[in-house]
DNA sequence: ATGGTCGGCAACCGA
């Protein structure tokens, strides 16, 4: 059995107590983070070495970060999507266990019609321009992390409010469709094909935790060989912690392999 | 009850 998960940490160094109270209970295979807010210098490596990862980062000041830990140590590192560099850290690729990884913290869009969201879109053409590079959709290969983006209405709150709103446009979903067309399967979808099941719900929100005003922005996405052999997906609420909760949870599924 | 999100990092930006 391989577990995997994915979770926006929103400051890994803040959500670190929760983050190791979580490995030791779940011990998965391979955890994606995104939102680790801190420079490489600054990366908790220590306590998560102890833990029993590797860990493989690429962070920045203040903003963004990215990191794969994970049982096994992750090979063919890569810490760019971009041709010309990744400033952003918001990508990290890897090969573990037999698996190709793709970890993404895909840029959340401020407005439609920003500069920022137009940047998110480029960022999700260039993604979809990697894989279809570098990948096969016949490889074992998984894409997860943070895509800032919902598919369908069921995906989130009162979908007639945010319909073509950030994080719920047609152009933002349409580049998600031909990342999944390309030969990925949403893997939590495929095992709960019914809504609301949310990973994020907005802090700025009056209790929208307690309202259950939340959007499913976080994937797990895999290619078929992967999809195969998933047993099952779950979002686990554990980051909902009485003391320093994150807006996200941790997105998990199990494969036989 | 006359307020009301977080985190980084030091004034505000980003989510």
């Amino acid at each position: 059995m391989l577990k995997f998960a994915t979770f926006n940490a929103n400051s890994v160094r803040t959500r670190l107590p929760i983050l190791l109270q979580w490995l030791e209970k779940e011990t998965p295979d391979i955890l994606c983070l995104q939102e680790t807010k801190v420079q490489d210098k600054d990366f908790p490596v220590d306590p998560l070495e102890k833990a029993g990862y590797h860990v493989t980062f690429r962070g920045q000041k203040s903003y963004n970060g990215v990191a794969i830990l994970s049982k096994s140590p992750l090979e063919d590192v890569r810490l760019d999507l971009f041709s010309q560099g990744d400033e952003q850290a918001r990508f990290v690729s890897g090969r573990v266990q037999g698996i190709s990884v793709v970890n993404v913290y895909v840029p959340q869009g401020s407005q439609v019609g920003s500069e920022k969201f137009q940047y998110k879109l480029e960022w999700l053409k260039n993604l979809l321009e990697y894989i279809v590079d570098r990948y096969n959709p016949d490889d074992s290969l998984i894409v997860a992390g943070d895509f800032n983006v919902a598919m369908e209405d069921m995906d989130v709150y009162d979908p007639e409010t945010h319909r073509g709103g950030v994080g719920f446009h047609a152009d933002e979903q349409a580049l998600m469709k031909k990342i999944f067309n390309w030969g990925l399967v949403d893997v939590f979808r495929k095992h709960f094909p019914e809504g609301n099941h949310y990973t994020f719900w907005d802090y700025r929100i009056p209790n929208g935790l307690k309202r259950n005003l939340g959007w499913r922005i976080d994937y797990i996405l895999a290619t078929a060989s992967l999809v195969e052999i998933s047993r099952t997906a779950w979002v686990d609420t554990s980051a909902r912690a009485l003391s320093k909760p994150s807006d996200h949870t941790f997105l998990v599924t199990e494969f036989n392999v």
